[in-house]
RNA sequence: GCCGAGGUAGCUCAGUGGUAGAGCGCGGCCCUGAAAAGGCCGGCGUGGUCAGUUCAAUUCUGACCCUCGGCA
């Protein structure tokens, strides 16, 4: 049986992956699963750069705007929702392509996930006191005891994965180690075609420099006052761009410094999508320097057609 | 022109008579329910220039150049 194909447009932010991806959209008859944690939120419009409205009334996005400030997000969330869509959207006769920077969303995406009880906050509370009175060795001594395979390959110092390493063994009674592995994603029942969109470091910050000053002006302050007031979940106010602004609307620093900021984490944000992206040999490069979107949009539909 | 302070890593600066460090930046990497999160690793640089003292000077002395304050 021949196996549908499902495209994904992955990438650091600032590369274009949003307007690159609309225009494939148009081209195959396609419809897009945002894998993006910031864009699910509504009103982070500006900050987690939507796709623009007449983007999204050209081709139909998923996963975007649907989610309240106070919720929270997550990897296992995106891929609940994100997998029976695909289903949905070849039944449609329609192709769906799924966007976005996140390496883990994608990566949960297409290897999956094991399955694993949700969080216990009672229980990371707690932990994270422990490790504030007693340290961070401590629990990374534990976890050592329980789980020696883990314990190495966790740093002592990472104390969120010692904690969720040790709340699987609180909630399942199994080590993590012993759940790695048990996994299925949607490559075992689909045909997996992964698309990253790069260009030459400077000119990607050069891009993403420019963007923060967009921001700014589209009024991202405003934006951000607007998240305040209604209590943002965990997830959502780690948003880049809301941590940025907050300091300065609690003029701990000047606007200038602020915009400084966003730059410079947005920088460091790319860095890191690259440093994640770059160890999946699953994904075929597209360096927009060397060739440009309407011939890589052609590349893409003409692979798609054999 | 005079007085004072200073010129050390891309930036801000620390320190020492036996040729140098820290933060940030920058680069590399890890990653399984917060991932736009969290964590790890990486520092030879004409020590402003030239001369002197010394076994040895980035460190002491002198001259010069430059920067910043103050006075004219």
């Amino acid at each position: 049986m021949k196996r549908e194909r499902v495209i994904f447009i992955i990438g650091p932010t600032g590369v274009g992956k949003t307007a690159f991806a609309v225009e494939l959209a148009k081209r195959l008859k396609g419809e897009i699963i945002s894998a993006d944690s910031m864009q699910a939120y509504r009103f982070m419009d500006i900050m987690s750069q939507k796709p623009t409205p007449g983007e999204r009334k050209a081709v139909l996005h998923h996963l975007v705007d649907f989610l309240d400030i106070d919720d929270e997000y997550s990897a296992a969330e995106f891929i609940k929702r994100a997998d029976p869509l695909i289903d949905k959207i070849i039944k449609k006769n329609k192709r769906p392509l799924v966007v976005g920077g996140s390496g883990l969303y994608i990566k949960a995406l297409v290897d999956g996930l094991f399955p694993a009880p949700e969080k216990d906050t009672a229980f990371r509370k707690r932990l994270q006191k422990e490790a504030r009175s007693s340290g961070t060795k401590k629990l990374h001594d534990r976890l050592k005891i329980i789980d020696p395979e883990a314990s190495s390959k966790i740093h002592h110092n990472d104390l969120r994965r010692i904690i969720r390493a040790l709340e699987i063994f609180h909630l399942t009674g199994t080590p993590i180690s012993a759940h790695k592995g048990m996994t299925k994603g949607i490559k075992d029942s689909y045909a997996v075609r992964l698309y990253g969109l790069i260009m030459p470091r400077p000119m990607l910050y050069e891009r993403i420099e420019k963007r923060a000053d967009e921001m700014l002006e589209a009024g991202l302050v405003e934006e951000v006052k607007l998240i305040r007031r209604r209590d943002p979940s965990m997830t959502a106010s780690s948003s880049l761009g809301y941590k940025e602004i907050l300091g300065y609307l609690d003029k701990r620093y000047s606007l200038d410094c602020a915009r400084e900021l966003l730059k410079k984490n947005t920088k460091h944000l790319a860095k890191k999508q690259l440093s994640w992206f770059k160890a999946d040999n699953r994904i075929r490069w597209i360096d927009l320097k060397e060739i440009s979107q309407e011939n890589a949009i052609r590349l893409i539909v003409t692979e798609c057609k054999v």
